[in-house]
DNA sequence: CGGCTTTGACCTGCGC
DNA sequence: GCGCAGGTCAAAGCCG
């Protein structure tokens, strides 16, 4: 594994945050235009000193010829200027219409979010009345994973069915007090409530399938009402629901800051390079898996799609992704309807990219039987290699032989408060939204929007982070004792 | 020797 | 029903 390369990154981070209190447009056009004289450096004006007493021409023998040139240099600079403002007034303006756009889009997925929360309230109100009396668990706090009956709803959850591992939720699916440390992905509202949910309605029904978590191989609910089978159609696409990253990287694997086995490879059909599975292995049971397959069209490109979610606490490296996970999770929700096509029909989920100026950087596909969103970090105007993005994360044991191209390792990752906000379900695109903004106001480019994004790498790992997350938040409950493997438990550090 | 990777076999879903 | 493809299992081998 290549080492990261800080002073770049350091170099380019200071680039970016000098001195620029008008845009790099403006920047460039100040630098050959613009500046007044009292404005320039020093050395400029002392340059211009230079050159005219060394003409002895200029100062002492002014003619009219002279004069007349100096203002139509003055009325040069001054259309320039003019130039330049009307250049700033139209980025102003797009600068508005796209945290307008923003701002739409994120009331739109707080609209949709909440009607489903809603519907899925109704919906389980219904199945609290006709089910049994027999789900003792609803008392219980759903983070507690020790809790020994906790783990039997797990075990339940591996059917492939959803957990109802602690009480209803439905209120609080929104809150984000739920404990990092207990849950290792906050922020998991809607999914995790959903499942909860569903669970209740068949705790009693499944039964254990041999392979844990299959999100291909969820077991068929009984219950044939119409409202419970839209919502298990709902379900079942949630829980089908991955995320993938695409990132340039000689790596074999990126790192996430979790730790991965690898437990089978195979070739796929129309890419000659095989497709590994990779099985986390941090906690026993852990239902999240990936897949890691090189771009068929450009090896040097790595997607990496993740499924299901964390049951089990995070380092501080892998929190960004496990626990930022509502601001895609909430795109998939948002067009969470009981077909694909809801969701290509979701104004709120275009084919395309949905953040106004990114282009092809976040994608949701309904093509697949599931939603799958990507998110595409080989369009990086400047072509940065993945493990150039950041400093590596202090968590991540030093081993240069094996040192992977950190994807997490933003200083994010140091920052839980912060995480814990952006993984809210309300909070990502706010996030996302704001971080623009900061940018702006700091003075970062706003003319190329989609340039600048894609070349600040706070955003790009805040966009990272909050997508790539989406999955193993939002499945958090759908977990359980998933000990069918008889092969040894990983210990070691497999993130290579 | 424990843990991991490799890899062929097996299972399942889906389309024809 | 059959074949194909994706996904997973698990025995065998490798490695530290």
């Amino acid at each position: 594994m290549e080492p990261v390369d800080h002073r770049r990154v350091v170099n380019e981070m200071d680039f970016f945050a000098g001195d620029r209190t008008s845009g790099r447009h403006v920047k460039a056009d100040d630098d050959h235009h613009v500046k007044s004289e009292s404005e320039r450096p020093g050395w400029l004006q002392d340059q211009a000193e230079d050159v005219n007493t060394g003409l002895n021409l200029l100062t002492t023998n002014s003619t009219a010829s002279e004069k007349s040139s100096r203002n139509l240099k003055e009325k040069q600079r001054v259309n320039q200027l003019a130039d330049v403002r009307a250049e700033l007034e139209r980025i102003n303006a797009e600068n508005q219409r796209l945290k307008l756009t923003l701002s739409q889009v994120n009331n739109n997925y707080h609209a949709l979010q909440m009607h489903l929360v809603s519907l899925m309230e109704q919906q389980q109100n219904r199945i609290a009345e006709s089910s049994e009396a027999n789900n003792t668990e609803t008392d219980k706090p759903m983070e507690d994973k020790t809790h020994g009956e906790g783990i039997v709803a797990r075990q339940f959850m591996d059917l492939g069915q959803p957990a109802k591992a602690g009480k209803d939720e439905g209120s609080e699916s929104l809150s984000e007090d739920r404990s990092p440390e207990l849950s290792g992905s906050a922020g998991n509202t809607i999914v995790e409530s959903m499942e909860r949910r569903e669970k209740k309605s068949t705790t009693t029904e499944g039964l254990p399938h041999p392979h844990g978590w299959s999100p291909n191989k969820a077991p068929k609910f009984n219950n044939t009402s119409k409202d419970n089978e839209e919502a298990q159609q709902t379900m079942a696409m949630i829980r089908r629901a991955r995320v993938s990253v695409r990132a340039r990287s000689e790596a074999s694997m990126i790192s996430d800051g979790c730790q991965w086995r690898k437990y089978g490879q195979k070739m796929a059909k129309g890419n000659p390079c095989p497709r590994a599975y990779y099985r986390c292995t941090m906690a026993t049971g852990c239902p999240v898996r990936k897949q890691v397959q090189r771009c068929a069209e450009d090896r040097t490109i790595l997607v990496t799609t993740y499924e299901g979610n964390h049951n089990h606490p995070l380092p501080p490296a892998a929190m960004a992704m496990a626990s930022t996970t509502s601001a895609a999770a909430s795109t998939i929700l948002s067009g969470s309807m009981p077909s694909a096509d809801g969701i290509m029909n979701s104004n709120l989920v275009p084919k395309g990219m949905m953040l106004p100026g990114l282009p092809s950087l976040v994608t949701l596909s309904a093509s697949a039987p599931f939603p799958t969103l990507t998110l595409d970090l080989t369009h990086n105007p400047n072509q940065r290699p993945l493990n150039q993005f950041h400093p590596i994360s202090p968590h991540w044991p030093h081993n240069s032989s094996s040192f992977p191209p950190h994807l997490f390792g933003h200083p994010i990752y140091n920052q839980p408060k912060l995480l814990g906000n952006f993984l809210s379900s309300q909070g990502n695109i706010n996030e996302l939204s704001g971080h623009l903004a900061q940018n702006q106001m700091r003075g970062h480019p706003v003319a190329n929007t989609a340039a600048a994004i894609t070349a600040d790498p706070n955003f790009t790992a805040a966009l990272v982070a909050a997508i790539t997350s989406i999955i193993g938040n939002s499945h958090r409950d759908n977990s359980g004792g998933n000990n069918n493997s008889t092969t040894s438990r990983n210990t070691g550090d497999n993130n290579t």
